[in-house]
DNA sequence: ATCCCATATTGGATAGCGTCTAAGCCGAGT
DNA sequence: ACTCGGCTTAGACGCTATCCAATATGGGAT
């Protein structure tokens, strides 16, 4: 993700200071943030940043593969950086803490013509929950 | 899921005319309604019955086990009363058609204990996403 | 059959998250 | 420097879900 901006570029984006600045804080840590997480991570670098830019942005880099959505319940959609390694999540049902898991075996080959029912199946989305540590040891 | 009413009123619930008409609303046909498309039908067969209780009963119903929450998009959750057969769900992402699929395989065995990080790992979901034959005729 | 009250229901207010719009701004090619 | 199509903005808006205080009722007790 380090060269996302040349590839944005190179992809014929206009460059502004605002999509600079959202690609920098995903790029900043590997979490899982939602949209106002990124916003307000924005605004401390400028502070003039509007939340719909940063929706149109995350919404662009999603469309470029830069970037995924992750939906892990009725909250805000969460944006993964981590968009060229495939993984998957494992999340808390009590702290809500996600982590990034990578489980042996592909699912997709699991899913036998016989219950495709003529879908073109293009992807797969693994969500483990349970407790983290902390959650469990209360 | 035909037993329903006799196992919640074995469990203590009060029976009520809009508690039967959403579990019957549920029972009628195996597909993934929202909550308002459960409200709409319910108000078919009791004009009087209010969102707040469908939201509330739907809730009891997802506590008590016998009815799934189906979240695939920031859209409205999803009710699924396929609760007592585990199986998982294929998406079309052009219509958003959703078809229960059963996979051969078992997701959670192949989460090797390295890739857990001390979480208390107790279920997963897995969405696969296409096209369906129509909208990939598109 | 009637009473009673803990529990259920109700409509409307409220909240969270996301999208849309109209007006102004600005990147970058010339 | 000029120009213009794309970008940004603030705030209005929409959808889904939850909360609330007032009212109604199921069903055990008498
Ligand atoms: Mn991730
Ligand atoms: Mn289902
Ligand atoms: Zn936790
Ligand atoms: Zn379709």
């Amino acid at each position: 993700m380090s060269d996302l901006l040349e590839r944005l570029r190179g992809r014929g984006w206009r460059m502004t200071a605002q999509r600079r600045v959202v690609a920098e804080v995903l790029d900043g840590e590997h979490v899982h943030l939602t949209a106002d997480e990124v916003h307000a991570r924005a605004v401390v670098k400028l502070p003039e940043i509007s939340r719909a830019t940063v929706y149109n942005t995350l919404g662009e880099l999603v469309s470029l593969g830069e970037v995924l959505e992750v939906t892990t319940d009725k909250r805000a959609k969460r944006y993964d950086p981590n968009a060229h390694r495939p993984h998957h999540h494992l999340i808390c049902a009590g702290c809500g803490a996600i982590r990034d898991v990578h489980p042996s075996g592909n699912p997709l080959a699991d899913l036998p013509d016989s219950e495709r029912f003529g879908f073109t199946v293009s992807n797969v989305e693994v969500t483990y929950r349970g407790l983290c540590p902390h959650c469990a040891a209360a």
